[in-house]
DNA sequence: TCAGTTTGCCTAATAGATTTAGGCAAAACC
DNA sequence: GGTTTTGCCTAAATCTATTAGGCAAACTGA
């Protein structure tokens, strides 16, 4: 009886891993067992259950995905912020397609509240700060970028602008752009 | 030994109700055999499998979107027909939670070229046609309406949005408002 | 070093899902 | 009315998730 030594800590980065490479709807507990080498039942002792161990998952996606926000935002202002945010989510995403997927799990109401979600969020009005944006526009602009965000990562992830031309890096690039100078002139006319 | 009238159009359309009632993951075969009051088994002579299944209602989604967009967006242009299009589309999820998220379910390449997703496509150029912009700004114009439809309404049919202020409708407007002012100006400064 | 405790992984077992194969009786067709 | 079709069944295999209880390895403290 060989111990392989799991721990709660080792089974959520190896099933972020698997959730990469095989997608996080497949991450399950027996094949992490498998992965592992042990039995389906020896995971129970270090996670509660399969829900639980997904949404360890995906806390530590966002854990991770604010802390290369915040490391890439730092010492930068407007376009700058705005550019350097979008793409380290983008290349998070594409880099880790299985964590990307996790980040998005929907956790319930107390769970997301302590999560690094409101990190997410307090860059992005950060960001804004650059902008001259007073409330509640200011709050339709961050669900505005987060849609953006979201949006286009999560179809270009799902292959809905492969085998099309122009490239996807070129949309994202004009489509920063293109923000950029909507959050500068943002129509306020309501 | 009843029968209750299987077929592929009735177990799929029953799925789709399901899908919105429970999830469009939980809509399995064996919650449908249960609606209908049939063994699980009893299914396979209609639909191949699980995968098949979902398959099914992604496209029944598909179809029955483009055709509500198809007709809020006759005879409109401009930004009438932009906010036509994105309020049906967000209507539509807001109602049927359960196709919408069957609406993004990724089919393989071909069932997507045979599907209603090109519909969607042809569409929402038709719409950028009421606005001034040359390829490939197009192109990215159409990948950003996208990104923001979806992204928004994904979030917002997450929960994404939930106790916080100000309405989701409100930012929804807004936003309109303001994808519209940026198609009249879109930047092609590169 | 050794007794006692902790604990990591096991086996066993239940319940439920997916899927295939083959059967019987109701419906549909001459 | 006899035949064919077919809709739903039972039976069975395989897999997953999950709980309960056991044994032995690893730690703990004299």
């Amino acid at each position: 009886m060989v111990r392989v030594g799991l721990t709660t800590e080792n089974l959520v980065r190896a099933g972020a891993e698997l959730a990469d490479e095989i997608g996080f709807e497949q991450a399950t507990p027996a094949e992490l067992a498998r992965r592992f080498g042990v039995k389906t039942a020896s995971l129970y002792s270090h996670v509660k259950n399969a829900h639980d161990l997904k949404t360890r998952i995906a806390l530590l996606a966002l854990e991770e995905l604010a802390d290369e926000v915040s490391a890439a935002v730092a010492g930068r202002a407007g376009k700058d912020a705005l550019i350097a945010f979008a793409n380290i989510y983008r290349d998070y995403a594409l880099k880790h397609p299985g964590r990307f997927a996790a980040a998005r799990f929907r956790l319930d109401p107390d769970t997301a509240a302590a999560s690094a979600g409101v990190r997410h969020a307090r860059m992005m009005r950060a960001i804004l700060r650059g902008y001259d944006l007073a409330e509640p526009h200011q709050t339709h602009a961050v669900r505005l970028l987060g849609s953006v965000f979201s949006g286009y990562v999560g179809l270009e992830t799902a292959g809905g602008f492969s085998h099309s031309a122009p490239d996807p890096q070129e949309s994202w690039t004009e489509i920063l752009d293109a923000l950029d100078a909507l959050l500068r002139t943002w129509p306020t006319a309501s």
